[in-house]
DNA sequence: ACAAAAATATGATCTAAATCATGTTAAAAC
DNA sequence: GTTTTAACATGATTTAGATCATATTTTTGT
């Protein structure tokens, strides 16, 4: 992680939703930092400093198990906001991890200042609010799927909503994360993938999946 | 469901962080509601026409799948909100549905009404972000849970779950419902009960649950 | 540029848990 | 108060997907 030049106060999140003369404050209090790929932005058990907005790049959250073992629960991108599992009644500690998948630049707020933000701004906390309804609605979805659905049914489902956050139908990742993804282990992804390649609903080469045929992944995706 | 007769104004979620001068409005709004046990509070689906605040009673918040499958995502009891997963972006459907448990009464109020709520009482808002945060961290301990731990694990963390919920070390529950909540089936919940009776962890005495160590059912839970 | 570490590829094996099958009991509903 | 329906009990069978094993390729750190 490096400091990296100040942000334009429009892109992010805070500064979307707070009142024009709580910007002035938002300027003197954030502060951009970048980070490499594969950097970690912060790690689950550790204590919550601050919430961070992305800039740019990708990045994922996930709760580790053991030292090897990964689930993913969600890819975060341009706009969207980082840390906020942390602002629950409990423990002020990350639930979550945040490593970046590519080099990404953020904007970060200490939470005590954000904190402030949410009291000075009604229509912040109730846009967070609406961003944290939709998460919990999508992990609810998700924690169904892992109960009632087969490995290929949560592959086609990830595979489509990857493609969707990236809004192209042609993306580039790993099978290990697409495995810790889609709850499950490589070997099983790269048996599924094979499926689908044969089945011609994607096309792989190297690391970037193509999407061919969305109808169908839909299909199996329930 | 027949309407029952006035709330006392002070117990709900919505009472107990509005103004004060908003609490008239809400005497006025709010509708006093009885559901008796197995009846459905509100369906998966359907569109959301208001907010429910649970005054007494138990109920189960679920997800179907397809006609004899179900998940539990979560149990609700007194002063807990229920509906507002409508609360996110999207269209304005239930995502889950809520079926009483016990014989129950919930206050209702409409989306309309709530909403603007939120919007004059600020620390209203507030506490219900938190409790998203609270939720969606649980959602997603679950989904790592579901991924990563064996099902004698995770009944074990749905009997420590439950327990704490009742705050006593004995419930009632059907099998049926454990299976749903710990993410498997009847038969799998019913032989790792019976492992749990053997090892002394539990005492069962027909659809109640008596948690006899709790230090070890920790242990399995992880 | 090169060594070390990850990620990938792919077959063989194992196992936890789902499904099936059938009888019993308990609880709603008419 | 009896019929219908749902929940419970328990063994036998099947299977999806995890795990293991091993070789190759790609990244990444120095």
């Amino acid at each position: 992680m490096k400091k990296a030049g100040a942000c334009d106060l429009k892109t992010c999140f805070l500064c979307q939703f707070s009142i024009p003369e709580w910007i002035a404050a938002v300027s003197d209090h954030k502060q951009h930092l970048s980070y490499k790929k594969n950097e970690i932005i912060f790690q689950e058990g550790q204590p919550v400093k601050g919430i961070f907005f992305l800039y740019d790049g990708k990045v994922k959250v996930h709760k580790q198990w053991g030292t090897d073992k990964d689930l993913i629960v969600r890819f975060a991108q341009q706009g969207d906001i980082l840390g906020h599992r942390g602002l629950g009644s409990g423990e002020r500690l990350y639930t979550v991890s945040a490593t970046a998948l590519e080099d990404t630049t953020v904007c970060y707020t200490d939470l005590t200042f954000f904190e402030a933000s949410l009291k000075v701004n009604p229509s912040l906390a109730l846009k967070l609010m609406q961003f944290y309804a939709d998460e919990l609605q999508e992990a609810e979805r998700k924690m169904r799927n892992l109960v009632h659905m087969d490995v290929k049914s949560r592959l086609a489902d990830a595979l489509l909503e990857i493609g969707r956050l990236h809004n192209d139908t042609q993306f580039t990742i790993s099978r290990q994360d697409l495995a810790s993804f889609a709850g499950t282990t490589y070997e099983t992804i790269y048996r599924n993938l094979q499926e689908f390649i044969q089945e011609k609903l994607i096309a792989v080469d190297g690391k970037t999946i193509h999407i061919l045929n969305e109808k169908k992944l839909k299909k199996y995706s329930g």
